[in-house]
This record gives structure tokens, C-alpha cells and sequence, in this order.
DNA sequence: CGGGTGATGACAGAGACTGTCATCGCTATG
DNA sequence: CATAGCGATGACAGTCTCTGTCATCACCCG
């Protein structure tokens, strides 16, 4: 407990997410109560609901990628092929999220152990293909190319980051991604 | 209401399915209770929750994809490349998927017009892949590999469908699925 | 015909989420 | 400095999802 603060304490929003994020680690996501969490955080549950959408959203709140990921694409000069294009984005995403590893660790434990939380995940990340596929039709890339390159994209970069979260040796994740990208090549050339 | 059949009435489980698909269709997902449900089966809310893990669970319980995807790639030749195995079984998949257009459809506006389906859709989706990339380690097929060819074969197959449930003129699915796989190979391939 | 087994009903309860209204702290304005 | 407005919060009631528990019912087996 944080102690009991009054009303306008400053950053209520930050204060829910880190109590949500030490007591799912705590406890666990099912045993954690949003009472719980607005009680550490000095809030009552009827203002976490007003900060995020559900219990889940406070683990999905705050996410840079999308934004990095479709001003790198818009960024980049139109001549190169969509999936260079994409290349460059995931590797410039893959090195800001670099910076945060321990914290991406801590997160992706509590959401592997729940399928709810994976399926959060999931759309997220289906969306994050959508924006996307809309940066690349703004770079005149047709369909359904866009939206092939696009979810190939997100495949390769969950691909590389699993194993940049769970190998103990600090690998490089933009180098990661680079892989996971040469292989999808090779394997979508029929070998 | 089918009417008021004692216990023991048979197939329950496909009842609880038609009375929620029904339900779902007439007034939307959110505005359905669980109870509303079992009663249009005739059953009570307890028992709905006994057939199904939850509410969503009801519009997803029977998927023979899955058998069928990892059949048709268990069976063929291991001397083909990954990708044309995957291939294979993405086509007989879609063949069988084709005898059930309107149920199909009549299933897919109900989980598009709903963000929580979706969540669930994408999960089934995931489980789907993993399976895939599971069959394809059993023809010895290496990491990463497996897992991007298997990932790759659901965007493929995911953007065949929507095109194959959303177009009035009745394209063939198993050509669609051909179709997007050859503009993966495409944008893959650096065009 | 009695016992076993599995499916169902009845009931209570926790917890997620929503609607509504009162209250609080800050700020602009006179 | 008073006060009115405004956005954030609290308080409270209520619905619905989902679970645990126990009784009841239909069927099958000996």
C-alpha cells in the first residue's frame, strides 16, 4: 500500500499500473481483485474502470510500438519494396523496446500464464498489423499485398521477440528480428 | 423457445449452440444473457456454463479446422518444402470449410460486429498455428522455421477467408488461399 | 428391483463492470 | 476574495458472468 493519498494525487493512471503490475506478479492476474488494485493504488474500483476499459487494459494501456512502428514506415522513401520498408520499421521498434527489457519480461510472464491476457495480447497485436497495412496502402502498396506484408511483419517480430524474452544471454532484438525475417524468406521461397 | 423438453433431451450441447447463435444474431452479443440462452434450449444458465467454458466458448466450441489442417499435413510427403505442405492442407481445409458458406458467414458477422469474438477468434487462430508449426517439426522441420511457415499459412488463410465470407459472387476458397500464398511468395520475395 | 453413474436443477456467492448522483479540488472571472 | 464552473473522484445500487455445492433425476447394470 501506498498509503492513503487524497484525491488528486497526481497520476492516478501510472499509480493503477503499477499496483496491477506488482500484485498480478504477486499473486497472480485471476487472485488479484480491481478493488485490490484501486485500494494500493489509494483510488476506489468505480475510478480504475474509468482509467481502462477492464481489468486487462491496464497491462495494454501504454504502448509505444504502434505509433514507432508506423512513423518509421511513414518515414521511409517509397521506392523500396513493402517488406524493406517493414524491415526497417520493426528493426527501429525492436531497439526502443530494447530499453525496457526487464520490464517487457516482467509484463510477458504475467500474460503467459493467462490465457485472457494472451488474447488481449492477440488483438493488439491484430491491430497493430491493421495500422500497418494502412501505412503501406498511404505508400501506394495494394491489396491484399499490404495486408500480407503487413501480418508477415507482426509474425516475424512476436517470433523474434519470444525468443529475445526468454533467452538468459542478452541478444541483440533488432538482430533477432533481422533473422526471423531472413528466415520467413527462405522458407516462403520453397526452400 | 423450442418448448419445454424435460431433461434428457438429446444433443443439449447443439441446442445451447443454435439458441445462442440465434439469440446472438437477433440482439447482438452484449444484449443476449446466458440465461437467455439456456432457456431457449431449455436448459438452465448452470447447465449452459457446464457445456461451455464460457459465453464466448458457445460460438467456437466445434472447430474440425484444426483435425483438418494437421491431417491433410501429417499425411503428405515429407520431401516437399514446408510452405507447399502447408499449402496442401490450407487448400483441402478450405474445400471442406466451403460446404458451410452461410453458417460461415452468418458466424463471422456475429464475431465482427463484437471486439471480445474477436479476442477469441484470434486465440483459436494462435492454438491453430501452433499446431501447425507442431505438425511441421514432426516432419523435421527446424525452429524458427516451423513456426513462421505455420504463422505464415494462417495470414494466408486468414486473409483468403475474408475475402471468400465478404464477396457476393462465390469465389472458390481453395483458389483464394492459392491466390494470397502466391502474393506472399511475392512480397516476400522483395519484389 | 436396488445401486451406481452421469447429466441436470436449485441456490448461494464472488467478482467484473455500469449507471447515477453527490462531492471534492482546481481555476477562471468579476 | 467570493463564487461559479468543470473535471476527477467517491458512494452506492444493480446486472451479469462464472463458480462451488448439493440435491435430484434418468438411465444402465446386475
Amino acid at each position: 500500500m501506498i498509503g492513503d493519498m487524497g484525491r488528486w494525487e497526481p497520476n492516478a493512471r501510472g499509480r493503477l499500473e503499477q499496483a496491477a503490475l506488482d500484485l498480478f506478479s504477486e499473486r497472480g492476474f485471476d487472485a488479484t481483485t480491481v478493488k485490490e488494485i484501486a485500494e494500493r493504488a489509494g483510488l476506489t474500483e468505480r475510478t480504475f474502470f474509468r482509467h481502462f476499459a477492464d481489468k486487462r487494459e491496464v497491462l495494454f494501456g501504454s504502448s509505444p510500438l504502434q505509433e514507432s512502428l508506423v512513423t518509421a514506415l511513414d518515414a521511409g522513401p517509397d521506392t523500396v519494396a513493402p517488406i524493406d520498408a517493414i524491415a526497417v520499421a520493426l528493426r527501429v521498434t525492436a531497439d526502443l523496446l530494447q530499453e525496457r527489457r526487464e520490464l517487457a519480461r516482467r509484463r510477458q510472464a504475467i500474460i503467459d500464464a493467462h490465457t485472457e491476457l494472451q488474447e488481449r495480447e492477440l488483438i493488439k497485436l491484430a491491430s497493430l498489423s491493421s495500422a500497418l497495412a494502412d501505412a503501406l496502402r498511404r505508400r501506394g502498396v495494394a491489396e491484399p499485398a499490404a495486408s500480407l506484408a503487413a501480418e508477415a511483419g507482426i509474425a516475424v517480430f512476436k517470433i523474434a521477440f519470444v525468443r529475445w524474452v526468454n533467452e538468459s544471454n542478452r541478444q541483440d532484438l533488432p538482430e533477432l528480428v533481422q533473422d526471423a525475417l531472413d528466415e520467413l524468406k527462405a522458407v516462403t521461397a520453397g526452400k
